[in-house]
DNA sequence: CAAGATGGACAACCTCATTAACCATATAGA
DNA sequence: TCTATATGGTTAATGAGGTTGTCCATCTTG
């Protein structure tokens, strides 16, 4: 009866090396102006600029682009209009639709992301390597599936 | 105002890499006689055979462990022994302890995981290499915490 | 032996999901 | 055109997993 369990630990650090990269984007992003950004928010921006129509994104859009229910998708969405990040609309064509795009506030945190990654990803290549990095992403690339949005992933995880 | 945002790429490979492992393995598990194991469950077995004493683990002894509070453990215990994956003891020099161990279903299960996340990484190896495995192992250990199991990480995910 | 630390058990509450049901609006077919 | 069906939005009930706070029983230590 093997005790080591030495198979856990490829999946092991996968989450470990996810989470140190969220934790350290939120706790910069909170520094940054950004203390209400959950780790969902910023796929949740990215969904919706992508997933909706050309009058902005509804609930129902966002669930099936992130692969949760409607209901669940129009609770974050209520959440982040509340915090600033979306702005209701709605689509002439189509009187059901009440759509939502982002704010110039949502911008900026997905533009202050981007740069946190990258300055993160700097301080990665300068652990093991440009070129080691560079393999890494390259290498995730190939065993993962192309369609980065269907997450399939309810309840992430609770930053408290 | 950049719309393609590739500097998220790196920490949405690692979570989609993390989900692609625990989803085959779940699914497999569930056709080898473990349908109600859950993603948290393989990680909680590990901090039970170490955390404890000579008796077993309580309840207390798992919530600092995993890095929760004793209440939240005790229910996670509760589930596990629902499922006849925990069997109940005590501590004769302690009657205050009441203890937990792993039952030979668990260990069956354990067993299993440790097979089947081999098999998944000998895939992987197929795809990119097992050098390039190897690198990416090695090269994610060092941007990681070595304390692998104080996760810190409530509410993980709810496979549906 | 008294005082404090620890384990366990409850209770109340939070967050983020789920399903189910219902109503309003679009759309397609007879 | 009228009806059937699909879709969007809302609300309600539920579940999993977490949190504090409180209380009591049992060590352990001065």
């Amino acid at each position: 009866m093997s005790s080591d369990l030495q198979g856990f630990e490829l999946p092991l650090r996968l989450l470990l090396a996810f989470r140190v990269l969220i934790d350290e984007l939120h706790e910069e992003l909170a520094r940054q102006g950004h203390p209400q950004m959950r780790p969902m928010h910023g796929f949740v921006f990215q969904a919706i600029m992508r997933a909706g129509g050309p009058y902005g994104t509804t609930a129902a859009d966002l669930g099936r682009a992130l692969g949760v229910s409607k209901q669940a998708a129009g609770k974050t969405i209520d959440m982040l209009e509340g915090l600033g990040y979306l702005r209701p609309g709605h689509d002439p064509s189509d009187a059901r639709r009440k759509t939502y795009t982002l704010t110039p506030h949502a911008y900026d945190a997905l533009e202050r992301s981007e740069r946190i990654f990258e300055h993160l990803r700097d301080q990665w290549a300068g652990v093991i390597g440009e070129d080691r990095l560079r393999a890494m992403v390259e290498d995730l690339r190939k065993v993962t599936p192309p369609d980065v949005f269907r997450l399939d992933t309810p309840q992430w995880f609770n930053a408290p």
